[in-house]
DNA sequence: TTAGGTTTCG
């Protein structure tokens, strides 16, 4: 809506400004002050004919003087209009006219010392969301009785529109917007390596485009305050910049945001530090609507738990009360928190000095079997050290690491609050108001904490899914008790073959040669690595060799080495791909150019598409294959375009890279990929891109070592497999965190942490020894074979 | 300025 004098008003009757609006004083008006919700008064004394700039904007200069110090010398400051409100104001504006100027951005005055006005001017457009509210003057008389009374409440009248909102899919580079959003990744504010926080917030809305935004400031309080994926935030001034084919948002002058639970059904309160905000009938449909479309449409699963749920080897959300903390080296720092629950698993206690620990010295003891000890790290310091004792938290990304202990059968389980931000790790500080807050205050008020040693009794709040209150019984202990029964029946691995062989003795087995194939009922005393991360290996089927998974450090060196090769123009657009490059912006001047290799002589779709590229960095060769269906890394040379070294990917797809043997493999030119360019419907299948390039292709294959026993004797068995066991493709474990954590829970029921053998599980296996001839001697070795995890083990 | 989402391996 345009700028639109709807009457001329007169009397105090009628409407006034909103209320949520405050009145800023003219000595107020800085530069990076918030000043949202407030507003500047002033008289019209002088204005300028409109204008256009350069770019075919309008342009209105005014001059306001300040009411409230008439009196004062220095009490005048320009205001520059832009867009439809210029044009608008223009038409309307005369001298002695009042303005209530809100919604403005404050920026240095390039004429101060000319004019002699204020230090600043205040810029309006209706993009930035401004609002100008005016009076009109009514004659002389009115005029001088202005003067004579400057506190007087004059009516305003509204002249310019309310907020405007921009759907995410029609942000445009350059522009200062306001926006809704529903939080579909947030990192709780945290301190930059500049001098403000920063907190980094993915947005999503109805028009299902994702927004990720960077908010900076110096003030904790000034960020959005976020506790769960899921809330509803609005954004207002917020800069829209292109950053690597992406719209991003960004801070500006003026930024100020308000954020909602995002349960349907819950109260509509926003929480923001300023006092005053405007939020109108219309914003809170606007809250409800996308509220109820989130609902539908998107999926919010937190990785949220209670202490009584953990397992080893998850990252999880903790909402937790601080009872203790204390400083542990430069690096760390110790956090002791409760939930009321209780962890099923021994949990390790961090040894600090008495005199270090902060926190009430009887409840420490009180609660020393409910709490928990939490390291945290690097950057997670500065922070820790400055919570309070007795506030609420909720600590993102939590990493539970079972401790390795040689000397009993009973292990414990670490907490970790690892450095860096990855994944929204972080610290946020929960208000009192906050209702998991509250639901917590509740049950840990009723946890009795002379019953806390008898576990069975624990008991926990729990919101069901209507978000009413219920009161749920908790038999953590009891249900794991019956679930560990049922696999002491049944078997918690299956055949998958040979079903009819039956049943022999370890002792026999061991006392057999080599080889033979057996079935044996077993239990599983201990297995290596138990790190599994480092159960991961390659394999050539061709010489048999198992290699190591290169890191992404060794991956960025080989990229940073070949980046120094200058990319050879001979080798650019050839009938069988079509070649961009250009060079960084910054210093470094780097040169990228990508291959796209085209199909009938046509770019394909990026989903159909492969490309190769000289000069990426780790990262913008990760972003590409979200994008593209191949990514093959290349450097130059003389005559030919061809693979960087064989520790480094020859494919990525997905997120999987694809490796070769550095024996068995012998690359040949790129030129040699243009067949399969060349064919009907190229497949771009990771096995035929490695035939034609010469390359012997690497798999990726599951290695451990299980200690069986079943009370005649031990056998260390090793599992080889692709597949097959975990039903876990092995090629997908390093990157996807959610089949990490689900091959650990299938090692935790195979071989749960702290049980005693009696109660350990069994397993039904298929073995077969083989023989191994070094130059010394002969051994038998052991490997599992034809068996699977039964499928209601996880 | 900072960070620019994509877990550590202590």
């Amino acid at each position: 809506m345009p700028v639109r004098l709807l009457k001329t008003v007169s009397g105090k009757s009628e409407t006034p400004l909103p209320s949520h609006l405050q009145k800023e004083d003219l000595k107020h008006l800085q530069e990076g002050f918030d000043h949202t919700n407030k507003y500047f008064k002033g008289v019209v004394v002088l204005s300028y004919p409109l204008m256009k700039l350069g770019d075919g904007t309008d342009f209105f200069k005014v001059v306001l003087q300040d009411l409230d110090n008439w009196i004062s010398r220095n009490n005048s400051i320009n205001i520059l209009l832009y867009g439809k409100m210029a044009e608008d104001c223009a038409k309307v504006t005369r001298h002695g006219d009042t303005f209530a100027v809100a919604g403005f951005k404050v920026a240095k005055s390039p004429t101060a010392r000319e004019d002699g006005r204020h230090g600043c001017h205040l810029e309006v457009s209706e993009e930035a969301g401004s609002t100008i509210y005016v009076h009109k003057i009514l004659g002389e008389c009115l005029d001088n009785f202005f003067l004579l009374f400057p506190n007087f409440v004059m009516p305003f009248q509204s002249v310019a529109p309310k907020y405007v909102y921009t759907p995410l899919n029609r942000l445009k580079d350059g522009t200062v917007v306001n926006l809704y959003g529903v939080v579909k990744f947030f990192k709780p504010p945290y301190v930059s390596k500049g001098t403000d926080y920063c907190s980094v917030v993915t947005l999503v809305d109805p028009s299902n485009v994702k927004l990720t935004c960077t908010l900076f400031n110096g003030n904790l309080d000034f960020l959005p305050k976020i506790y769960k994926v899921g809330d509803i935030v609005r954004f207002h001034r917020i800069k829209i910049r292109e950053y690597n084919g992406q719209m991003q948002g960004i801070t500006s002058a003026g930024f100020a945001s308000l954020t909602f639970d995002g349960t349907v059904g819950a109260p509509v309160v926003p929480r923001t530090s300023s006092k005053v905000y405007t939020f109108m009938d219309e914003e809170q449909k606007i809250i409800e609507e996308l509220r109820v479309w989130a609902d539908s449409n998107l999926c919010i699963f937190g990785p949220a738990a209670k202490l009584a749920g953990v397992q080893p080897m998850i990252f999880f959300d903790l909402t937790c009360q601080l009872v203790g903390k204390a400083k542990v080296d430069g690096s760390s720092f110790l956090l002791k928190v409760w939930d009321g629950t209780k962890c099923p698993y021994p949990t390790w206690k961090v040894p600090v000095e008495a005199r270090d620990l902060e926190g009430e010295k009887t409840l420490l003891h009180q609660l020393r079997n409910l709490t928990v000890d939490i390291l945290v790290y690097d950057n997670h310091v500065q922070l820790a050290k400055s919570l309070k004792i007795g506030s609420f938290l909720r600590i993102y990304s939590i990493h539970t690491k079972q401790a390795s202990s040689d000397k009993d059968d009973v292990s414990c389980i670490e907490f970790h609050l690892h450095g860096g931000t990855c994944y929204g790790r972080g610290i946020g500080v929960l208000p009192e108001t906050n209702p998991d807050v509250k639901e917590l205050k509740v049950f840990l008020g009723s946890v009795d904490l002379a019953d806390s040693q008898n576990m069975e009794s624990m008991s926990s709040l729990e919101l069901d899914s209507t978000g009413m209150k219920i009161i749920r019984k908790f038999f953590l202990i009891s249900d794991l008790e019956s679930h560990l029964q049922r696999c002491q029946e049944l078997s918690v691995t299956v055949l998958t073959d040979h079903q009819d062989l039956k049943d022999t003795e370890l002792k026999t087995i061991l006392n057999s040669r080599a080889p033979q194939q057996y079935r044996i009922r077993a239990k599983l005393r201990t297995y290596e690595p138990q790190k599994l991360y480092q159960c991961i290996k390659l394999h050539c089927s061709k010489c048999n060799s198992l290699w190591e998974v290169p890191g992404g450090d060794d991956f960025d060196l080989i990229l940073q080495g070949s980046a120094v090769t200058a990319p050879n123009l001979e080798l650019h657009n050839t009938s069988w791909y079509d070649s961009v490059m250009w060079t960084t912006e910054d210093q470094k001047q780097r040169k990228i150019t990508i291959h796209f290799v085209k199909h009938d002589e046509m770019v394909q779709q990026p989903e159909d598409t492969l490309i190769m590229i000289e000069g990426g960095t780790l990262k913008e060769i990760w972003k590409l294959t979200k994008r593209f269906k191949c990514v093959i890394p290349v450097r130059s040379t003389e005559d030919d375009l061809e693979l960087l070294d064989l520790s480094a990917p020859f494919l990525l797809q997905g997120n999987i890279k694809y490796y070769g043997c550095m024996r068995c493999s012998t690359p040949k030119p790129i030129e040699c990929l243009s067949s399969i360019a060349a064919e009907q419907q190229p497949s771009w299948e990771p096995t035929e891109i490695a035939r034609v390039l010469g390359i012997e292709p690497l798999q990726y294959v599951f290695v451990m070592k299980f200690t069986l026993v079943d009370g005649t004797g031990t056998l260390n068995a090793y599992l080889f497999d692709y597949e097959k066991f975990f039903q876990i493709p092995a090629s997908e474990i390093l990157t996807n965190n959610f089949l990490q954590q689900k091959m650990q829970m299938t090692m935790n029921t195979l071989c749960p942490p702290g049980r005693k053998l009696d109660d350990l599980p069994w397993l039904e296996c298929f073995i077969k020894s083989y023989n191994v001839r070094d130059v010394m001697k002969q051994q038998v070795y052991y490997q599992i074979f034809d068996t699977t995890v039964a499928e209601d083990v996880v």
